[in-house]
DNA sequence: GACGTCTTGTGAATTTCTTCACAAATTACG
DNA sequence: CGTAATTTGTGAAGAAATTCACAAGACGTC
């Protein structure tokens, strides 16, 4: 299969999610237009973005809801549960375990960890934190795909090696530390500080 | 000035921090190899990026970190303070409050705010939270620049209408629900589901 | 001060991504 | 059944971003 762009697979998600909003209004079909609408796009790229995939609608009607839904759902691989541990049980650590959103899509938190003796025990909605030394031996256990890191800057790259030997095949990192992971291993960045200086340059430079 | 791609922006931000750490470390000069070897690019892809705002080093020598540190700060803005408001006083709103990278990088908050009465009064960090209504009129003496959004999904385009009318000129949304704003405001969106479906789909497709 | 080594700055070439534009398919309707 | 109105799927064109490649400048050394 021909290699997919970062940005269309983001405007999946974004198709996805608007799906489920026509789905919840009962409308049944939906044509590229309106689509696009949506999501400040053009209705030739929604359907270029589809098109890599197969070709799931028809001429002169538009796409069928929950087709379409079904479809990308299995695009997205969200057809079946993910395993998910988060690292780092600090404020972003306890706001991301109890983040409705992640079960919601079939991705289960399997495990919470920290390093802090403190905090080791405590339980957050309903899951206890595990000391971060006990991660390797348990993750023969959960086989987490993915790893959600919530640890300190200076911790992360540190904690990034530990899970990728521990078979984690995804990280999603909200540390503000640029990771270096081996290219099986699959990488998001969430960083504030980009997003902010993003605004800033734009405040800057554009008008005014 | 020529139009400068986002990508382009976003590598500034993470030159600028791998600068930070070199000056940390008392290394004077860089050149665009170790620039680019941090951040996972190439040489030419920095060099290029910085040409777009001047040429700033020395050839045969490279870049001079100082130098450059107050050059990239200067073109992404960082050079005075911005006003930030954050609505949503929640977990993540208040996480937010307390993210001491905000005034590290001249973000200054100016004011929490959140339309719940319990929550309302409360103090986040030495920041009282403020009742929502009272957002227009306090931007008349806060003047904020930018508004965080962390408020339920349902509640951001409304939330987002509201600083918009009162004067902000840059939205950072962690909503997770695609905005719609005047072309004179500036808007960046952080979504942990478009995160996750992308790591979701990197483990379905890649390999395996 | 000439020579060798290094590294920048930048047009040109290449690759990637988006938009255009239109034939083909489907429905609606008289 | 035929014609008008839609809307998809997709090659081709166009735009944007990245990489190449090399002349020009700067330093170190003898």
């Amino acid at each position: 299969m021909k290699r997919i762009a970062e940005s269309t697979v983001r405007r999946l998600s974004l198709y996805l999610r608007f799906l489920e909003d026509f789905e919840k209004r009962s409308i049944g079909t939906i044509s590229s237009d309106e689509l696009a609408a949506r999501g400040s796009t053009t209705s030739a790229q929604v359907r270029k973005d589809l098109s890599f995939f197969g070709s799931f609608g028809k001429r002169g009607l538009g796409y069928s809801v929950p087709e379409l839904l079904a479809r990308l759902r299995q695009i997205l691989g969200l057809d079946h549960e993910w395993h998910v541990v988060i690292v780092g049980a600090g404020k972003i650590g306890a706001a991301l375990a109890q983040y409705r959103g992640f079960s919601q899509r079939g991705f289960r938190i399997v495990a919470l960890y920290d390093s802090d003796p403190e905090k080791v025990g405590r339980t957050v909605d309903g899951l206890q934190i595990r000391p971060m030394s006990a991660l390797t031996a348990e993750s023969h256990h959960h086989r987490p795909d993915i790893a959600v890191l919530a640890v300190p800057a200076t911790a992360a790259q540190e904690v990034a090696d530990i899970v990728v030997a521990a078979g984690v095949r995804a990280i999603l990192n909200f540390a503000p530390q640029q990771l270096q992971v081996p290219d099986t291993v699959a990488l998001k960045e969430v960083n504030m500080a980009i997003e902010l200086e993003g605004l800033s340059f734009a405040l800057t430079n554009l008008r005014m």
